[in-house]
DNA sequence: ATCATTGTATTAAGTGATTAATACAATAAT
DNA sequence: ATTATTGTATTAATCACTTAATACAATGAT
C-alpha cells in the first residue's frame, strides 16, 4: 500500500480523511473487520500511535467500533455510511466553490473548468483500460 | 481585518494562500505597495516573523519584491498575475475532481452538486444586496 | 540633522505532532 | 494451558512551527 503524506498537515488528520474515504467509496464495507493498528501502521509506514489516534476519531464519530482483543470493525449502520458520503461530497463542493469565488472566477467558468477536468480524466481512464 | 486560521496547518502556509488569493482576485494589484510586515502581523494577529516567512515565499515565486527600507510591492508583471489566477483555478478544480472521484461520486453528480451549490450561493448574494 | 518606519536577522522559549520503546489485559487459536 | 494477536496506555525524546524580544541598516519624512 504505502502513501505519500502532505508535510503541511498532521499525519493523523490525513489518516482520518483517508479512512473516511475508504468507508465512503466502499473499500471498507459496513460491518467489515479492518486491519490491526500494527498492520495499518506498517502499511502506511507510520507509528502505531498515529494510526491509533486516527482510528479513535473514527469511533468518536460513530464510523467504527473496537472489540478489545477481537479487532476493529466498520459500523454496521449502512445509512450512517451513506450520510458520510453525501456530507463529504457536499462539504468538498462547498469548499471548492467558495475557493473559486474567492479568486474571482465566474460561475460559468467554474462549471466549464469542472467539465473540462472531467473530460480529461475520462480520457485518462480510457487509456488506462487498454 | 483579523482572520480565523485552521489549526491543522502552519499559519505561514495559510498566509501564503491568503496573499496569493488577494493577488489573484485583484485586492492587491500589480505594482501596488503592500502593508508593512509589522502591520500585516497586527492585522492577522500573528507574529511578524510568521508574516515575513510567507512574504519571502511570495518573492521566491516572483509575485512580490521588496526594497530594503521603502517597503514591499506586488510584481508589476500583470501576466504573471493572470497566470497565477489560472493556475490556482485549475489546480483547485483538479484537486476537487480527484477528491470527488475518490469517494465514488459520478460525473453527472459532481456537476449537479456544483450547479446546486452555485445556485444557493447566488440566492445568498441576492439577499445580502438588500 | 533627527526621527520614525522599513525589511531583515538572531536567539531563546514554548507548544504540538510524531516517533520510539515498552507494557498490560483480554481473547482467539493452538 | 499456552501462545500469539488484539486494542490500549504510558513515558521520553525529537522536530517543526510559532512566539517573543531584540537589534541592525537604510530610507523617507520632519
Amino acid at each position: 500500500m504505502s502513501y505519500k503524506f502532505d508535510e503541511s498537515q498532521p499525519i493523523y488528520l490525513q489518516l482520518i480523511e483517508i479512512f473516511k474515504t475508504y468507508i465512503a467509496n466502499g473499500a471498507w464495507k459496513a460491518g467489515e473487520k479492518i486491519e490491526s493498528v500494527r498492520n495499518l501502521a506498517l502499511d502506511f509506514a507510520v507509528n502505531p500511535n498515529t494510526v491509533q489516534r486516527a482510528l479513535v476519531e473514527l469511533e468518536n464519530i460513530g464510523l467504527a467500533y473496537s472489540q478489545r482483543t477481537t479487532g476493529r470493525f466498520i459500523t454496521q449502520n449502512q445509512e450512517k455510511i451513506n450520510n458520510l458520503k453525501h456530507e463529504m461530497a457536499e462539504n468538498k463542493t462547498r469548499d471548492f466553490v467558495i475557493q473559486m469565488q474567492a479568486i474571482d472566477i465566474e460561475q460559468r467558468e467554474i462549471l466549464d473548468l469542472v467539465q473540462r477536468c472531467l473530460d480529461s480524466e475520462e480520457i485518462t481512464n480510457q487509456q488506462e483500460n487498454h
